[in-house]
DNA sequence: AATTCGGGGAC
DNA sequence: GTCCCAGAATT
């Protein structure tokens, strides 16, 4: 057997019965690639268990709200992913009258779909011969082939994407894309392969040549961004000030509270002298608590952030900023860090 | 071509 | 601590 029907025969026998699978509906499929984006199955999985219940139909999700939707999407990250589903489920209602795409050529128009996301979609709802290069491909071609090129340079991604393209089984594309993720991501697993029980190890360049602890070669070029985020909980224990967060930050369009945003760790003397402090709370700030600092890890940025509480109310209100009852803080999207930080304060 | 979007789990 | 996850959009 050559290569490709080896990883199908070790699939049929091996593989997760995920929910996604067994079903053509695009808009099912949808959901789950979605989901899935940069994000590990067991993660995923009770997220796409939610939101198919709420929202069977991509009519029933064209018809939400997007702070609805921000808080199902609620501790996922990437919450772009969230917002851009919307957009899309409301553009297919209108201009596919609620029906999904499933070929390529349309799929990749939509918001949120890229390359890997529209040969996803088309060729499990459809078997279109399209052939998905994700993490998992990466790492399977990398270490079969012995491909050097890094997966994250424009060069190495061509490269990829025509090895990917070349070994689809044209027969039977769903199959095909299904075996090679499920592969990488049981067996040829970033650490710790499983090559022991490797039904195509005597082929693979990566096993002949003790080499899989190098490959797939990535270009890191990580830069992680310090920020120190100083919070002010004004609330009397029924209602709470929070604020909207704008478009383009981190957290976008969801619920924190009024802040103050340092370049360095502050003492409370010295934030409370800062003019936008003042310009908020005026001269008097009055603190009753001041929290520990929480370290809070992003991709790209480190946070630290402290919460301070004062009996003080805000002489000047922002425009983002709106009082709730303590009852609603469960409708909000809050960010991962700062559903911490009140959750045992009110009893989230 | 490089950067920026989260959060969690494995090591 | 590091790496990476069924990547995409923006600059």
């Amino acid at each position: 057997m050559n290569f490709t029907d080896e990883l199908v025969q070790w699939y049929l026998s091996n593989k997760r019965d995920l929910p996604w699978r067994n079903t053509t509906n695009a808009y099912i499929i949808w959901l789950s690639e979605i989901i899935l984006q940069q994000t590990r199955v067991e993660q995923g999985l009770p997220y796409f268990n939610r939101f198919l219940e709420k929202y069977p139909t991509v009519t029933d999700f064209a018809a939400a709200h997007e702070d609805e939707v921000l808080k199902l999407w609620q501790g996922l990250g990437y919450y772009s992913r969230g917002r851009n589903m919307l957009k899309t489920a409301r553009l297919v209602q209108e201009q596919y009258n609620g029906v999904f795409p499933t070929s390529y050529d349309e799929l990749i128009k939509l918001k949120g779909i890229g390359e890997y996301t529209a040969a996803a979609i088309a060729s499990f709802s459809a078997n279109e011969a399209k052939a998905v290069v994700d993490g998992n491909v990466y790492r399977v071609l990398a270490r079969y082939y012995g491909i050097f090129e890094p997966i994250n340079s424009t060069q190495g991604k061509k490269i990829f994407q025509s090895a990917a393209s070349d070994l689809l089984n044209k027969q039977n594309p769903a199959l095909h894309n299904q075996t090679m993720m499920e592969f990488g991501a049981m067996l040829c697993k970033p650490k710790n392969p499983a090559c022991g029980i490797c039904p195509v190890r005597e082929g693979c360049y990566a096993f002949i040549n003790n080499a899989t602890t190098g490959l797939p070669v990535k270009l890191n070029k990580l830069k992680v961004r310090e920020r120190f985020f100083n919070y002010f909980l004004v609330t009397d224990s029924n209602t709470i000030l929070m604020n909207k967060r704008g478009e383009n930050d981190i957290w976008a369009n969801m619920y924190d509270l009024p802040m103050v945003e340092t370049s360095a760790l502050l003492s409370i003397d010295e934030l409370i002298q800062l003019p936008e402090v003042k310009t908020m709370f005026g001269n008097n700030l009055n603190i009753i608590e001041d929290s520990p600092i929480h370290k809070h890890i992003l991709t790209h940025q480190r946070l630290f952030v402290r919460m301070i509480k004062t009996d003080n109310y805000p002489v000047n209100m922002n425009e983002n900023w709106a009082y709730f009852s303590v009852e609603n803080l469960q409708d909000l999207a809050l960010p991962r860090i700062i559903f911490i930080l009140i959750k045992n304060i009110f009893n989230l």
